[in-house]
DNA sequence: GATGAATGAGCCTTCATTCAT
DNA sequence: CATGAATGAAGGCTCATTCAT
């Protein structure tokens, strides 16, 4: 590994086919790169590792992605996919409450689904500067965060910005830890991190 | 990187020696680990780059510490240790209330002071199955908050052990985020981490 | 995968110019193998380069080459045929002094229209060893001296089958390099050569 | 291999440890790989080869040469070494014809020495650009023409700058060549070589 | 024939670890 | 004890070649 800390080092696919063939290559070796990181780790997620679960010759690896980190990077997309889609639209709620409510369901749900895969890509994802500065899902559910703080009456004593990425850190912080301690009740967990969220927001804990 | 994923390689430093030369020489060598973590990332975090960096040789780093891992667990545990004994104070706090905050305010003081190397720290801690199985920050602040939540009144909604669990993950997500944006108020980061904790155990937001 | 799935009529001769239609697919894989040469050089020369400047798939550079050694063999042959004509006439001049002069007259002009790939053609073709174990080029040019040597008066003090070799790779020793240094005045090169020809012969320097 | 052409990665070697045990391995490494290119041409020529016939692992190989191309350069330099200081005692000769005399002489000699080692070094000599743009050989060799030219009388009819790169292209291209045909005579290569430089520069042919 | 996705041997390089001095 | 040269398994990646469509 080569102290690459700030360049861009191409993380775009390197052929886009939603087509045919390809697209099925192309998520054999996704979802192969997914179940070495669940089940070798970090320490395990080798292109060759990855390539052998998924069937396929490394070549055929970097035949779609321009290296190991651009597999990542599109990992983190596909993974995230979802979730950034129901957190934008949680940003649209009725009530700003309602919208915090539905962020929080969202990122528990994703988490549940796949906990060790998420915290590993999360961590990935820090690591790797990947796209602008600031991942999708950070920026996602920054945004929407932000976009929901703004509607909020009364204002939280807190500036919207450090409170937005207060929230969000506070989320996946608890979110990360139940996954890791195996927790799959989403429900009750959910409920927990809405009594930080409203509490941090001085805002009376929202019922069920 | 060796794929020793399930074994339990000696974590322990090779000697304790409490004295003279041979004390100093481990602290040489960890303060070299800490400021190469910190300059260079975790990808930079070489075992010959640490002797280079502590002006020994790799061969000294080898006669105070097993294995690259051991010296990172030593070095999780010389950073911790201040952590550790603030947290344990805490717990005997005059109120819960009280102690609540004053390991909120350790742990706040504690990312503040090396705020990178903390936070790679906190990755390799919880990456190495460390001791037991739970590292020992994460147990002494987790074993602190557990007995502030039973003398709390009222009793928590939650179940203490889980809330426990919670409060920390909540406490270690924001302060590492606030570390990573670069944030170098303590009071101020100090204030909306007791927000999120007080809100969650549904106690009134205490004033500073 | 041409999209070609509705049959219509027969529109197509019955009697394809099959010939002349492979002709044009293996000049245009050649043309491509020679500008790949001229812009990325010998470390950019790979098959699939090829194909893609070519225009075709690497399928049918395979199905008309049965490697990439003998791609480059039939380009070198490619490129050096109108040079080996040139020189085969040469052989037959009126007086020896003037057979060289045309020799050394074809081989610059060569070596002038595309530098760059002649120069790496060279190499590559001493490189493998083409052909019998002499390549045509080598076989042609010199076989043509041999010729011209024998005619001279008075003969030359060296043997004519070394004299041959060494102006042969004093010839190409000088054009290459020219051609290296962006030398483009055909001319001057070619009344420089001769100097160091007519020289190694003992003949006086011949005016233009 | 990634197109880098005008870059400059790193062709010093790591450390010069002109002392003890590691200057015999850097030693042992430089004839492992002039041993490689010998036997096995520039195809064989790997880092795991060159390691394995110098008797020492690929990390040794590193440890000296930040990479392949450094050895490479490294052999380039100890190849020439000789050559270069021969050469530039030439350009101090009583005339200026016996200072040719010494250049071709030496560089006989040398490619004598090694002809098939010689010719692949001087291949990738120009395929990497080492130095600043010229390489070291190169610089001597032209240099010292540049010097014995400007001394001779009459003056020859061609600037001295073009000369001097005539002469070199033209010592080198026989040289070479010979070295190919298994030649090994030096003193008979020497004379014809001279036969040409003073034909070209217009010389009476000097005796022996 | 033409296509281009797939293959996999093999290359360069790194780095945790050992051991002779 | 200290040193640092030496080791070599293992990782990321390329590219000539094949073959099903």
């Amino acid at each position: 590994m080569t102290g690459r800390t700030a360049r861009g080092p191409a993380l775009k696919p390197r052929k886009n086919p939603e087509q045919s063939r390809s697209a099925e290559t192309v998520r054999t070796i996704l979802e192969g790169a997914a179940r070495v990181l669940e089940e070798r780790g970090l320490a395990g997620y080798t292109t060759n590792a990855v390539a052998e679960r998924a069937g396929v010759s490394v070549g055929s690896v970097y035949q779609y992605f321009p290296g190991k980190e651009a597999l990542t990077a599109a990992l983190v997309a596909r993974e995230t996919g979802l979730l950034i889609a129901a957190v934008r639209d949680a940003a649209g709620a009725a009530t700003p409450e309602l919208g915090l409510r539905r962020i929080v369901q969202a990122t528990v749900a994703h988490q549940m689904s796949r906990p060790r895969l998420a915290l590993l890509l999360d961590r990935e994802e820090s690591r790797l500067q990947l796209a602008d500065s600031l991942d999708a899902v950070t920026r996602a559910i920054s945004g929407a965060l932000l976009a929901l703080l703004g509607r909020l009456e009364p204002a939280p004593p807190v500036e919207a910005q450090v409170a937005a990425g207060d929230l969000f850190a506070l989320l996946r912080g608890m979110v990360d830890a139940a996954g890791e301690r195996g927790e799959r009740a989403g429900d009750a967990l959910e409920q927990r991190v809405l009594r930080a969220v409203f509490g941090y927001l001085g805002l009376p804990p929202a019922g069920p």
